[in-house]
DNA sequence: ATCCTTGCAAATGATTTGCAAGAGT
DNA sequence: ACTCTTGCAAATCATTTGCAAGGAT
């Protein structure tokens, strides 16, 4: 039994391969789209269908187990839930790498929350640019 | 001749009224989304048409007129271009309130990408919880 | 054995397009 | 006058749904 069955177990999930397929690709791709996820599942796997991944992200996010990252100009990507971190964006060739908030920008955005009395229980941040291998 | 037209002289586009309204709703309600400009636009002009709300939000926001605000779980909304800022979104009411990003944390944002060799372009911060109403 | 999930096809919803008529410069 | 934009309807694309068959617990 695998990590991917566990954690789909946890949450109440009957773990499927496709669940699991699923799982795998964007694990292996860091952010996908759906329509990505269903191109790389096509090639070996013929037969799982479009409906299902919409069926299966859908459920996923709402269990907690994925993480939507909306997108400007694109459709949204989807990721591992983790903990919160930065977005590096690439607005040439889309690539999307992950960055750590450090303690002290979680605590000043911490204290914009508060201040304007937001209970926080996300935060996104997404820097949009030009990456080294596209300047 | 307001300053709609003349924003929209700027970017080299011609100020119809069906523009000057939309800008007028999106600046009256801060950040809206396509169906909620549509439904307010048509109550009081009823053959104004979604097909040129599509096209005016497409052009407006290649212009550099306005921004697109990419949401979980939602439908972007849309605001006028203006500099980057912090967005507080309510996840019950969808309320979405604007917070100036201070010198410190700009800093913080131009280092992290620096670091990351990113040519930095926009910054988008978006803060998800319950805001004073909803707790 | 039971209930959940899949895959297909059909239904719905969102967005885009083509084109003739009208508005802005 | 010229060109861009609008509004309608049709076309396309994205997402959801219903349901019978298959799979997980």
């Amino acid at each position: 039994m695998n990590d991917y069955m566990m954690l789909l177990k946890t949450v109440g999930l009957k773990a499927t391969l496709q669940r699991i397929g699923m799982l795998e690709v964007i694990a292996g791709t860091g952010h996908i789209s759906i329509d990505d996820i269903y191109a790389k599942i096509h090639q070996m796997w013929p037969t799982l269908s479009l409906a299902t991944i919409y069926k299966n992200i859908l459920i996923m996010v709402e269990k907690g187990v994925l993480r939507e990252v909306p997108l400007m100009g694109a459709k949204s990507k989807y990721e591992l839930m983790q903990s919160d971190h930065i977005h590096l964006i690439c607005q040439k060739c889309s690539s999307i790498e992950d960055k750590m908030i450090d303690d002290l920008l979680k605590e000043h955005l911490a204290v914009i929350a508060q201040h304007d009395l937001l209970i926080l229980k996300q935060s996104h941040i997404n820097l949009y640019g030009l990456c080294k291998n596209c300047q």
